[in-house]
DNA sequence: ATTTTTACTTATCGATCGATAAATAACATT
DNA sequence: AATGTTATTTATCGATCGATAAGTAAAAAT
């Protein structure tokens, strides 16, 4: 394929004459991060280290400097974008009473899916799910406490139903269909490639308005028969 | 690990002493297929034909008389789960006039649920995804034609909107969002192994009836939206 | 009973993988 | 300018992967 005369050359992956500069070991690991972000989001986990290294114009075992396994390196991607990449002020504009809950969801959506409809974001995602690693169910933890349990409150309020009572499963579990099917259409965009009609902010709103709409009434049966269980209990 | 005493027995992932029974050719495939479904489900297409071999009792370039590649073997995988399993009933059922409509939509999504949610089928399903095969771009597009554009129209007909026109792709998109979010159901309970506090028909019914109940307004919105573009076009 | 067919195994190749040890050269310290 | 530190490369190991060629034995055909 290239012109190498030295057959090891091509069995170990190096790229040729080495460059040499030498960088300071912050940004390297920055850089390395970012890159394996980049590779991985593309061919999974599976993807070489010899092809990292190739990317970042560096011999494969210099990896092994930064991070003492794979599986470390990956820890770090999963800490960049599933821990660095969380917003604290998603929880709060939801929670802000002074506006309208449509609008509050609404603008919530619009930024969260600003920030996870990336194929970094989505296709890691979703490779560490099928691994089994523990990073999907814990952020789907967080995503439970920090965003839909604020909007099942802040929705049951809007419609004057109940008090401050923990949501119940079958409330919160609403709430999941709405952002998995928001979820979903980021799916179907950037894993299916499908080609999109209808834009985000379109889809976002059409969605957040038949599911506000048609709530309501549904809360309130889940809230008759949360007092109906507890006055039979 | 085993008590074997040949090393090259061990690099080259022999069983020990063969078997030797002689099946019938179409009864292995379907065996093959059977097992190789349940191995990719499991660990991914990464999963090595030898480790597939020594489930199934046979040595690994076995395969090779059945499938002439690897990839061979995953489109019989894909064939079987996707294509197979398909029923035609679903669409029959939903454009049963004869039945309310709520009806329609939770009967057929309490049957499809319980034919895509096995670790075999979303798993494999997302793997696909993943990797970038076509499967799930001719799935989804099977799943809009023959699900999400007849519970559109009956959906509208039993609101008394609009005629026979074809959906709008905002409208499909509507009921996407209903697909996915009941879909990522399934991806929780099976994929990320999440406790699901809410049984699989409460979940079905709450979100169909929520979607019901509010999906009138905006299908109306849309209407009106496409009757005014229309007569300013 | 002998021959023919073919399902199945044994053995092995070449590529690629994650990881380690040792050599080298760029930068910091004095 | 000489020395020390360490970022980086070279070389290589052992395991595992998909795939192929050649041998073996079970069933079918005659």
């Amino acid at each position: 394929m290239d012109g190498s005369s030295s057959p090891s050359a091509e069995a170990t992956g190096t790229v040729r004459a080495a460059r040499r500069t030498r960088n300071k070991p912050e940004d390297r690991h920055r850089e390395f991060v970012r890159k394996a972000i980049e590779l991985f989001a593309e061919v999974g986990f599976e993807a070489g280290t010899r092809e990292l290294a190739q990317r970042l114009g560096v011999t494969q075992p210099l990896l092994y400097r930064y991070f003492p396994s794979k599986d470390d390196l990956i820890a770090a991607v999963y800490q960049e974008i599933y821990v660095n990449r969380w917003k604290s002020e998603w929880r709060e504009g939801l929670m802000d009473d002074s506006r309208p809950i449509r609008e509050r969801i609404i603008a919530f959506y619009e930024d969260y899916t600003h920030t996870i409809f990336t194929p970094e974001w989505i296709r890691i995602y979703i490779f560490a799910g099928l691994r089994g690693v523990d990073i999907n169910r814990r952020y789907a933890a967080t995503v439970e406490t920090e965003i839909l349990r604020p909007i099942t409150l802040a929705t049951r309020q809007s419609f004057g139903l109940g008090g401050a009572e923990p949501p119940s499963p079958q409330e919160v579990e609403l709430f999941w269909t709405l952002q998995g099917g928001i979820f979903y259409y980021g799916v179907r965009e950037i894993v299916y490639q499908f080609p999109m009609p209808v834009d985000r902010p379109t889809m976002i709103r059409n969605a957040v308005d038949t599911f506000l709409t048609g709530v309501g009434p549904v809360l309130k049966r889940l809230a008759d028969q949360e007092t109906k269980d507890n006055s039979t209990r």
